[in-house]
RNA sequence: CGGGGCGUAGCGCAGCCUGGUAGCGCAUCUGCUUUGGGAGCAGAGGGUCGGAGGUUCGAAUCCUCUCGCCCCGACCA
């Protein structure tokens, strides 16, 4: 992509309302634009991390063997008043009149439909397991929306929901979801950390939240460092293997870890060491729950069993918070001059800066490079503009691309461009050929190397 | 919802107290010069001063109402 046709609004200073670093460096990089309190426009920039991140999600739900829907953003306000939840849900639910008179909402969660569907099409239990799951666009009218797409009003929302014939067979669900959700955040280039939460009255190991560490966490969290240490890396998982499935999950859980709200100092000192014992702050970005069947029952979601009888199905319901997670992700990786993005979401793979745009050598080494890349799969934003060096390094900073080769008249002259890693600043010259390798390699595509 | 603050050009702000018909920096456009870390000079465009009422010869400025946004708190993926 050529940046003189892209649209890529950048700010030099800081807008005035962005009080945490991910809220102004989305807005500085051109990546949204807040169209009232707590809902946001996804510029083009924002717009490819949003879909890498989702795409993220997709790939390991259906890896995980969950199936794909796509339930409405309205939705009739008679599920509600059936699951009870209409008068407890309280003004945090936007509710919306037809021109017929009818109630309706928008969306905070989508419990109620998911249950109306399974029961108007599963009666046996020989169709369980089932887990099936959406990404979807849900308000909530928080009272005080804040720090941009971390916590808007509207977000994008990966919620999966299990139906299973029993506790038991449930809690495989609630496994396999906890091990898929390692695998998506580690892809994403973070680390998260499921922490025991608050189980309410059903009790049990039964809810765990997925916190990302940074500063501007709105959980206090407190944990044993061991558990930051844990890489699933290239593993094997094999999903249909409950057995693998528990020994991962204990791994991840067995070092303490918890917010505030389950936080227990007795415990903590006596299970971790002094040394490993640390005190932060989290957000969360994710959270998988055992319900049973709160909604199963007062809506009648039955199969047969095997003995003929119906039963209420087992269910949970599991959730990435995909909006939050491109905030998220900019909090746990961006320095002073701007963003950092893992390799996993970044909006184009390697950015390429012509520092001599309409020199001969220069726009064609530049336009060489960027479909090398291409050739390789990879997508570049060349910088063809007319600006000073010291605005395109700026703007490039800014974007936060993990790699950044750079063309200038005085390298192409001896025949090297420059490599630059925005993670750790190191810069190297060679020819262009060996540039292209190396950023293929980091993306663990292969690159033949001509002569 | 309680408490506080702010709405003036695309962004960041001054002007308001003490009314006299709108200004600065950045950005944008044109030209020239520059050219490896947010350039220099010259010129240009762009604003119903959030909105509505009121006071006044005259309102960005004073008064009333209203809308929006931000911060602290309770709440929350």
């Amino acid at each position: 992509m050529r940046l003189s046709r892209y649209f890529l609004p950048v700010l030099k200073e800081n807008p005035s309302e962005a009080q945490v670093a991910s809220h102004r460096l989305m807005l500085r990089a051109g990546m949204i634009k807040q169209q009232a309190a707590g809902i946001y426009s996804w510029l083009p920039l924002g717009w490819r991390v949003l879909r890498n991140v989702e795409r993220i999600v997709h790939e390991e739900q259906q890896r995980a063997g969950h199936l794909p829907v796509l339930m409405p953003t309205i939705q009739p306000g008679e599920l509600w008043q059936e699951s009870g939840r209409d008068n407890s849900y309280g003004p945090e639910m936007l509710r919306i009149t037809d021109r017929q008179g009818r109630k309706m909402l928008y969306g905070p969660t989508n419990e109620e439909m998911i249950t109306d569907i399974f029961r108007a099409h599963a009666s046996s239990y020989k169709e369980l397991p089932l887990t099936l799951y959406h990404i979807q666009w849900k308000f909530r009218d928080e009272i005080r929306p804040r720090f941009g797409v971390m916590r808007g009003r509207e977000f994008l929302m990966k919620d999966g929901y299990t139906f299973d014939l029993t506790r038991e067979d449930a809690m495989i669900a609630y496994d396999r979801h906890m091990v898929a959700y390692l695998r998506t955040y580690e892809r994403m280039g973070l680390t998260a950390i499921p922490m025991r939460a608050d189980s309410g009255p059903i009790g049990g190991d039964d809810t765990h939240e997925f916190l990302v560490l940074a500063e501007t966490g709105e959980s206090e969290v407190m944990y044993d460092s061991a558990v930051t240490d844990l890489r699933l890396g290239d593993r094997r998982v094999d999903y249909d293997d409950a057995a693998q499935l528990r020994a991962i999950c204990e791994e991840w859980t067995r070092p303490y870890a918890r917010t505030d709200e389950t936080h227990d100092v007795a415990t903590f000192e006596r299970q971790v060491p002094e040394a490993r014992r640390r005190l932060s702050r989290g957000i969360e970005v994710g959270q998988i729950f055992y319900f049973g069947t709160k909604y199963s029952e007062p809506m009648g979601a039955t199969v047969q069993g095997p003995d003929g009888k119906p039963v209420p199905v087992h269910m949970g319901s599991h959730g990435i918070g995909v909006s939050r997670l491109v905030g998220a992700i900019i909090e746990a990786s961006h320095d002073d001059k701007g963003i950092v993005w893992p390799e996993g979401v970044t909006p184009f793979h390697c950015g390429i800066v012509n520092l001599r745009a309409g020199d001969g050598a220069c726009d064609a080494a530049a336009a060489a490079l960027e479909e090398g890349l291409a050739a390789l799969g990879l997508e570049a934003l060349h910088d063809d503009r007319d600006e000073r060096a010291g605005t395109k390094f700026a703007t490039m900073d800014l974007i936060g691309l993990p790699w950044r080769i750079t063309v200038g008249p005085r390298g192409i002259k001896g025949g090297v461009v420059e490599l630059t890693s925005r993670r750790t600043g190191e810069s190297e010259e060679l020819p262009p050929a060996e540039a292209l390798a190396k950023v293929a390699a980091a993306y663990g595509v292969r690159a033949v190397v001509e002569g």
